[in-house]
DNA sequence: CGTATTTGACCCGCGC
DNA sequence: GCGCGGGTCAAATACG
């Protein structure tokens, strides 16, 4: 299944808005999709803890069942309303641009033949997911990147590398890196486009040539108990964006925190970041806070 | 020798 | 129409 990789369950999470059906919601087994990305829950499926899996089933299903979520513009106007001048401003612009693109965009049509045009605006339209990382998160999927391309970007002091997918030929997958001119040291990974094959469950010998770039590659736990293990710090990065939601001006010493705090390749529209959301994690944190999974994840 | 990276050239859209 | 900026291509080069 091409859509078997964890960034992509991580799009598929945050664009189940798109389906507003009903009966197709109806029909959504949510508790069995969370086993499906978080396969270390099943453990909790199976004994006591069934009661936290209800809570979290419960307070999941209202997120998806908003059909009319919340809209962007409240981001248009305070784009507008940004100094534009500043380079650490502009960055963070740009992320919530692309971001809103995700969100704007409709599915790929179909491939036929396209003029180069067509292809360029196709290729523009498609779907971009914003993540922001340490140097380590850099190498932390197991898609083989290879490089195409460097580009000076104007108003940033570090160039753009474009990247492509190595795994398959013919995988229409890029990935930019650049790093953050508001937090050296943190780099801005824009993935676009899908990878039209499997996730490989390593990296492959022709993903093994990455050289150096990956060289360092700290593996110190399984690729999927890494995925869990982001969960607590999800919830504790959402709940400081909230506070980044409630101050208009821009602090620029506390999102460098929160930024930082955001360093599991962890992206969310703000369609769901409605004021109900985060006191459902509010709820959901104290939550996890005193169950077994405190233990499980502190490991 | 096969593959990845580098880097200048080229293409395209957009704003003036 | 022209210049600019972003994205991609492809030849040259580096590496294992």
């Amino acid at each position: 299944m091409e859509e078997d990789w964890g960034l992509q369950a991580i799009v598929r999470a945050c664009s189940h808005d798109q389906c507003t059906t009903d009966s197709v919601l109806d029909q959504y087994n949510y508790r069995d999709d969370l086993f499906y990305d978080f396969p270390e829950f099943e453990e909790l499926k199976n004994n006591d803890c069934s009661l936290i899996v209800d809570e979290l089933d419960d307070r999941y299903k209202p997120f998806f069942h908003d059909p009319t979520p919340t809209p962007i513009s409240s981001f248009s106007s305070h784009l507008e309303n940004s100094d534009s001048q500043g380079c650490e401003v502009k960055l963070e612009q740009e992320v919530m641009l692309k971001v809103m693109e995700q969100h704007e965009t409709a599915p790929v049509a179909k491939p036929k033949a396209l003029t180069p045009a067509a292809k360029y605006k196709r290729k523009k339209q498609q779907k971009r997911v914003v993540v922001q990382v340490t140097s380590d998160g850099l190498s932390s999927d197991l898609w083989a990147w290879r490089k195409y391309g460097q580009k000076p970007i104007k108003g940033s002091p570090y160039p753009r590398s474009y990247y492509r997918c190595s795994s398959s030929k013919g995988c229409p997958a890029r990935r930019q890196v650049e790093e953050s001119c508001s937090d050296p040291g943190m780099y801005i990974i824009t993935y676009s486009a899908e990878h039209n094959h499997a996730q490989p469950t390593r990296r492959s010998s022709l993903a093994g040539t990455n050289r150096q770039k990956f060289s360092t590659l700290k593996r110190t736990c399984s690729d999927e108990s890494c995925v869990s293990s982001m969960h607590v710090d999800q919830v504790q990065s959402l709940k400081k964006i909230k506070h980044e939601k409630k101050d208009d001006t821009i602090d620029e010493q506390s999102r460098g925190q929160n930024l930082s705090g955001l360093d599991r390749e962890f992206v969310i529209e703000d369609s769901i970041l409605t004021e109900n959301f985060f006191e459902v994690l509010d709820d959901l944190d104290g939550l996890v806070s005193y169950s077994s999974l405190h233990g499980f994840y502190s490991q």
